[in-house]
DNA sequence: TACGTCTGGTTGTCCGGACAATAACTCGGA
DNA sequence: TCCGAGTTATTGTCCGGACAACCAGACGTA
């Protein structure tokens, strides 16, 4: 194989047929969706290849019995999605990443469930208080106001990760305990109605204090991971704020960032 | 002013006319894209508040002479941005958040620039070589095949803040030792051409070793931040990979992250 | 008062068509 | 052989229209 031939364009197509894409017009679910699942689920599968795709759209909304706007709709959202890449003059190709799974608001919960390491959380701390002034600032309140406060360790195979403190504005999420110890924060505002949005965070690191070293089973001067985060539903409230320490030599951040504009 | 009124959907509106929006059919810049530019300078400018938007789409249409589809296309640009919410039934609102800026793929050249740190460049090492496992595997290159090496000292005010040891492509970017000292590395890849659209990143922490204290101007055992990079252009190739040092001292990683789906 | 119903307003989805912009390919001429 | 012009294919932008889905508030009824 050439030394470039994987980023060539000229890459054979699969039979399009072959991929049985069809839609259902009895369906609830709009039609340009139905479409982006099925390709991308196509993609995932690799029955599309990196390369030239379903020819041109026009062609492909014909097959479908759909008209253009619907299918370019279908195939925008795979491009935002980073699935695909469209090209004046030549075509949509599918990229050839290898790595491609886009990224979300991350849930350590989620994180960790999904790479079969067993979560488990000790809830430490849950009350109401008044609001100090980092957690007043970052929710948007007043200083003084109603904040749930939350502490919690959250555990693999037994042994600690992380230490997560979170305030909650109170009309939010009242959770309790027995919830908290099942799942995660985001399930759980997710469960309660907010649709979260964005979060805005920042990372860093430093050397762990005496006590925090204790809670987490750490030496004293151990790196620690820190993180500060907002996150917002989608009228641009804030609905959590929450600063967290993880243990370094058990825990690193990944994430995949997207060009925008 | 009652404790929720910020959330109130019955925000007095501004009178659209005052946002002076206009399109000039004779430019080339799209017309969706002079109205979405002009929409988002008036957020960011104040001149539209968190509440009600510029009534709906249809009036807006008819008021400045384009079709409701241009109009929404606009819309949906902003939304995209999370510097909008539509709600069917009721209309399109700005968002009410206070730090809207939408992130990017960071350039920590950029970053600190923007953040009037000026920054400085030490390039230490810059050669080509045969690749590692590690920058073969990142890079979707073949063990042994040629990469352009490349070490950094990034400088604020004349102190150390990071180490940075990148892996290029070689027919990605030929840099020199003169452009890397002038600027970013990211900048001098769009410049030779790649479009630049994701990145996949891992953040962790360690403790310094001696050699890296000495370079980084700190204690040996001191925190720092670690993170490890591989940056794909717009057809899914590699064209960079890095693995890098903070110290935690004095960096921390700050971005935004937006529910995807 | 409490609750279901109706109504008006707004965004969501979908269609069919037209022309412009861009990139690859073909082909003729030097 | 090399180079430039023309041709063709494909996505980009824009239009006008139609109906569906959904939400809030007003209204009527129990």
């Amino acid at each position: 194989m050439p030394p470039d031939a994987r980023y060539s364009p000229q890459v054979a197509n699969k039979d399009p047929l072959d991929l049985r894409l069809s839609v259902d017009r009895g369906s609830p679910v709009p039609l340009y969706f139905q479409l982006s699942q099925q390709l991308e689920s196509a993609i995932e599968r690799g029955l599309l290849v990196p390369g030239n795709l379903l020819g041109n759209e026009i062609e492909l909304a014909g097959r479908l019995g759909l008209s253009r706007p619907t299918v370019r709709q279908a195939i925008q959202a795979l491009v935002e999605k980073g699935l695909l890449v469209r090209r004046r003059g030549i075509g949509t190709q599918v990229v050839h990443s290898q790595v491609r799974r886009p990224l979300e608001l991350s849930s350590l919960y989620d994180d960790l469930e999904a790479a079969g390491q067993q979560p488990a959380t000790r809830v430490l701390r849950l009350e109401t208080q008044e609001a100090g002034a980092e957690a007043a600032a970052a929710l948007g309140l007043a200083e003084g106001a109603r904040v749930r406060l939350l502490e919690r360790l959250r555990l693999t195979h037994g042994e600690p990760v992380a230490f997560l403190r979170n305030y909650l504005p109170p009309d939010v999420l009242k959770p309790e305990v027995a919830e908290l110890e099942r799942t995660g924060l985001y399930r759980l505002l997710r469960g309660a109605g907010s649709t979260l949005h964005s979060a805005r965070q920042s990372v860093g690191a430093r050397s762990a204090s005496a006590a925090e070293a204790e809670l987490l089973d750490e030496q004293a001067g151990a790196p620690l991971l820190t993180m500060q985060r907002t996150t917002y539903d989608d009228t641009g409230r804030a609905v959590e704020y929450g600063t967290h320490l993880y243990r370094a030599s058990r825990y690193a951040f990944n994430f995949q960032l997207l060009v925008r504009g």
